[in-house]
DNA sequence: ACTCAATGTTCGCAATGCGAACAAATGAGG
DNA sequence: CCTCATTTGTTCGCATTGCGAACATTGAGT
């Protein structure tokens, strides 16, 4: 992802704070196949220098953000603060949760809600009662929205425009043969959810995985948030889905309307 | 939380960035109960001027952490990555939630993981089966270590300085009628949870919860995580809690122990 | 032991971010 | 409805903060 950290330098606006944005792609630079790193590793990672680099992540370990053992930083759990400042601002985990967890003990599969952030989604709540995905998939993992239901499920109810430009820019990268990769049955794809009102995804995110999605609309008309349950493919079948889950996702997803 | 989000300005040391320890108090401005700040308010909440509120909050915006609706600020999904850097380069969770999972399921109880932070344990992992606490108890979410079960199980296996130098500071606030808060009663309590390898808080934290938890030994020797189990106070005693719950707290202790 | 590339650190300096002063908006009181 | 005080938002001269080139240190390879 050194394409997604290098610095997008504002010049020339005073209203911009060019080292905030540096700190934060200094944390950004740790992930799951870097949990340390060295101030080079952060610099070359980043695109800052090294002792910009260097500047930053003691600072970071000066507010207990991150810890240092002579070479090498981490992030510390301090550092969810800063996720846990949206999840509680928005208040959009602490009232899906309940419903998740009475869709996913009703059914037995696994159940989330995931938030549009740029051309993905990411999950703000999560209830699973087994494991069927891949590992890691909690609060806060990201997935690419165009082969995840609860991606087309919010997609398919953007204003036109803004849908349009999505379509113009996202690369369908294939993660599985399923995979829809042409951008015109893509849209296909996303006219049928909208007429439908629900999404399915069979295996186009992973081997074996089939999920079911359902957009929830706000006060506002908007959509920017979607509920889904997940399945094992060969163990239920669309019709399974559609007559068993979607009933239990549009009662959820009506009664979250008024709340949100 | 006035005093938590003052500027600790170390002056004169040319290896800190005033500027992204302002840029992350502003993002920690932020909660369930002011989801949405206008920069006077943020200037206010965090101490900084409203001119340099003003930037970092344009900043943020500019930046997709943030957006402006004209008048008020608001945080984005997209700060999430900030808190999921830290879960995903731990790997904690994606580790820890498998077996969270099967002890939630087995016993029909909600399971979590948490790790200290400062003087309060923060939720890294979480499966619920049944909605018994308070809402909102994601991942990310924290709460005091004194009178939590998993905050007893990682302090009683802290080094006895660092304990210490806790119980020094630390106040322990009543959060019921039944929570201890006199410090001599706490360090037995501690010392007992020490002896006995688990720790149970009955109806200190909140009515009718009652949890068990154990530590989680990494191979370093340390402990830095623990895992939970809670039920609601009357429907499963303490006789209940040891003969059920802790052995499956303990096997999964012990198998986390060599894979963390 | 030596060489050299990689990594970490320092400090002179200028660009960035600061905040006092000003502009605009809001709301209370008459 | 008007006035005025207060609150909130914005600008730009300036000094401090953060930059990065140059230097110091470390470690790998021969």
């Amino acid at each position: 992802m050194p394409n997604e950290l290098t610095i997008d330098q504002s010049s020339g606006d005073r209203d911009f704070v060019a080292s905030l944005e540096k700190g934060l792609l200094v944390i950004e630079a740790f992930d799951a196949s870097r949990p340390r790193l060295t101030l080079s590793d952060v610099a070359k990672l980043t695109g800052i220098t090294r002792a910009a680099a260097r500047r930053y992540l003691l600072t970071l370990t000066k507010l207990n953000y991150a810890e240092f053992d002579g070479r090498y930083f981490s992030l510390t759990p301090r550092i969810l603060r800063l996720g846990y400042a949206y999840l509680s601002s928005t208040s959009l985990s602490a009232q899906v949760q309940p419903f998740l967890e009475r869709i996913s003990e009703e059914t037995g599969e696994s159940s989330s809600a995931a938030v549009l952030d740029g051309d993905d989604i990411v999950y703000i709540a999560r209830s699973a009662t087994r494991r069927i995905m891949s590992i890691g998939l909690g609060v806060g993992s990201r997935l690419p929205a165009h082969c995840t239901a609860l991606g087309r499920a919010i997609l398919a109810f953007q204003p036109e425009d803004e849908f349009q430009a999505y379509l113009q820019r996202v690369r369908l990268e294939a993660r599985t043969p399923k995979t829809i990769t042409d951008k015109s049955a893509f849209q296909h794809a996303l006219e049928a959810t909208c007429a439908q009102g629900y999404a399915i995804v069979n295996e186009e995110l992973e081997y074996g995985l089939c999920s079911i999605a359902v957009p929830v609309m706000q006060k506002n008309g908007k959509v920017t948030i979607a509920l889904n349950l997940s399945a094992q493919a060969g163990r239920v079948s669309a019709e399974e889905m559609e007559g068993r889950f979607l009933p239990l996702l549009k009662s959820a997803s009506e009664t979250l309307r008024y709340m949100l």
